[in-house]
RNA sequence: CGGGGCGUGGCGCAGCCUGGUAGCGCACCUGCCUUGGGAGCAGGUGGUCGGCCGUUCAAAUCGGCUCGCCCCGACCA
């Protein structure tokens, strides 16, 4: 490709609105341009680098035996209200009305439209098992969406979804895509682990995110070196820490005014936030509010709460709710003498000389005891994991954090939805049962954004050769010497019969433009082609991660590249 | 949803406080010159200052409304 031709129209200063390296280096490399919040344009050199993730998702879904379907973007009302999430999604859900005022939504996630595919197809255990993905245009209306393509309202995502006859099988196949995923990483180049976590808003009961280690990444996990095992922080075991030591007294009232965080109040009481109980106000999904405590230090974790309550959704209660419960303003609730359920961290067990709100205006408790003041609370892991906690799935590991972008995640997920839309077949024994099903996602857009979060430097993009929107960049130094040109042309000519693809800058530009613009680009190999190397017939390869180019004969240039990418 | 910020040529910004014929750098066009890390000189093109309403002799500038974008928060107790 010539780049005279080629729409990348490269930026010399930083876009202002952009943050993150992803964001920054698509934007000043000419591949995304931002449409609306969180919706983009994809110019040619962005969408050939979206391409070569979708070509490596297909040839390893395909090989795990997938088969590529297409379902529509805008989904009839009645299929999300049979599953029950038309109700339940919430505003992420961009709804739409067609002419006739029928509503419609377009599409966050498949699972109402493609099980109803299978409930009209599929009769027989013997049509069993399937698994049906698609690679296709989502979107998700974010409450903020930011990071440019890693978290965009409106990105690529592969989506796969698989129908078995019974658990053991579908759990044959969540291990099947679980190993294609991990091959999909790993062909793109990238440094990931794949973490337990919790299972959101899909439901289902066994799932594992897939981490690109980044970071800017939005997601906290820990990892055992140990004994290997990984989760996000909202999953994974916390054990339960020894209180600190404390003596018991009376309970006491302190005055605290103005003081609502723990840091405020810890500072004002010359006590250390391990010494605090926070007290977390929910409201959960039936209607009732719950408070949830957890210590001072620690943070609670959404997904063990969801799952102490059998499932259960939860939000963080708002500030109404909390003053109508605790009658204090926000800052100043506590456990004591509250009248809702009250579950605690299992590290506040035996908890004494603890501080807690007092539910009044500007007051906190001092030496609250968990035994004597708090005899009712139910305990269960509810906190967050982090760095430095000792691993409970084996004896002395210790937790290492890392920030991770979720790229995928594979879920089991029964027959949550199955059993809601009727997708039932009959068993060898005539028997008709609800479908088992698992779900497997990957974000497409975001695996472009969190390969650049992963593989940059100060110059610009350093892409992983699987996912470069070209493999070699020819740069002739100057255009205007015949001799520069036609070694140029040539070299792109060869390359291109051996299988490897090549943007070509013929531009009439001075070399340092050119220069900048190449290493903004990124192609994992630039092909320098100057007078003084040519003087010697030879040009310059450099590899984009290497500070030194090293001299080749014309004559084998080509066939070095192809050494150094691999045909593709 | 709450808080804050910003909308001035393709990009990055100044001008606004203190109203009086819209400016800088880059990009773009023409010519000369130059060609190994974002050259130089000369001459050009391009903007109803996000939109609407108002105040005023006069509005980019003051007021109101509105739209868009960005940031922070929503794990705060």
């Amino acid at each position: 490709m010539r780049q005279s031709e080629l729409l990348a129209p490269t930026l010399r200063e930083d876009p202002a609105e952009a943050e993150v390296a992803s964001h920054r280096l698509l934007v000043r490399a000419g591949m995304i341009r931002q449409v609306a919040r969180g919706i983009y344009d994809f110019l040619p050199l962005g969408l050939r680098a979206v391409r070569r993730v979708e070509a490596i998702v297909r040839d390893e879904m395909d090989r795990a035996g997938a088969q590529e379907i297409l379902m529509p973007a805008v989904i009839p009302a009645e299929l999300w209200q049979e599953s029950g999430r038309w109700e339940h999604y919430g505003r992420e859900l961009l709804r739409l009305k067609d002419r006739y005022e029928r509503d419609f939504c377009f599409g966050p996630t498949h699972e109402e439209v493609v099980t109803d595919l299978v409930r009209r197809e599929v009769r027989s255990y013997r049509e069993l098992p399937k698994n049906l993905y698609q690679i296709q245009v989502k979107f998700r209306d974010e409450i903020r969406p930011r990071f440019g393509l890693m978290r965009g309202r409106e990105f690529l995502m592969k989506d796969a979804y698989s129908f078995h006859a019974d658990v053991a099988d579908a759990q044959r196949e969540y291990r099947v895509m679980y190993d294609a995923y991990t091959r999909i990483f790993e062909r793109c180049g990238l440094t990931f682990r794949a973490v337990e976590a919790g299972s959101g808003t899909i439901g289902g009961s066994q799932t594992h995110e897939f981490q690109v280690l980044a970071a800017s990444g939005e997601d906290a996990i820990v990892s055992c070196a140990r004994c290997g095992y990984a989760a996000n922080v909202e999953k994974a075991a916390a054990p339960a820490l020894a209180p600190p030591a404390a003596a018991s007294g009376a309970l006491e009232r302190v005055a605290t005014p103005g003081k609502r965080t723990i840091e405020e109040v810890s500072g004002f009481l010359g006590l250390p936030p391990e010494r605090f109980i926070k007290t977390l106000l929910y409201q959960v999904a039936g209607g009732a509010v719950i408070a949830v405590l957890v210590r001072g230090d620690h943070a609670a974790s959404e997904t063990k709460i969801q799952a102490a309550l059998g499932g259960e959704a939860v939000t963080l209660a708002d500030e109404r709710t909390v003053e109508r419960v605790t009658g204090a303003p926000v800052g100043f609730a506590g456990p004591v003498g509250l009248d809702v359920r009250i579950l605690a961290d299992a590290s506040l067990r035996g908890v004494r000389g603890a501080v807690a709100g007092a539910n009044a205006d500007d007051a906190h408790l001092v030496n609250v005891d968990q035994a004597r003041d708090l005899p009712a609370a139910a305990f269960a892991d509810l906190r967050q994991a982090r760095a430095g906690d000792h691993c409970p799935r084996c004896e002395g590991g210790v937790y290492e954090e890392h920030r991770g972008i979720e790229v995928g995640q594979v879920f089991y997920l029964g027959t949550r939805y199955s059993q809601a839309m009727g997708a039932t077949f009959l068993g060898a024994d005539g028997a008709s049962r609800p479908i088992e099903m698992g779900c497997y996602g990957i974000g497409i857009t975001r695996t472009v954004a969190a390969a650049i979060e992963q593989h940059h430097d100060g110059a610009g993009i350093v892409w992983p050769a699987p996912l470069a929107p070209y493999a070699a960049h020819v740069v002739p130094v100057s255009t205007a010497d015949a001799a520069l040109r036609e070694t140029a042309e040539r070299i792109g000519r060869e390359l291109t019969a051996a299988g490897v693809d090549a943007l070509l800058d013929d531009r009439d530009e001075r070399p340092g433009v050119k220069f900048k613009d190449a290493d903004l680009i990124g192609l994992p190999v630039r092909v320098t082609v100057g007078p003084r190397a040519l003087a010697r017939g030879c040009v310059e390869l450099k590899p984009r991660a290497a500070t030194e180019a090293a001299e080749v004969p014309v004559a084998e240039a080509a066939s070095r590249i192809v050494a150094l990418v691999g045909p593709r």
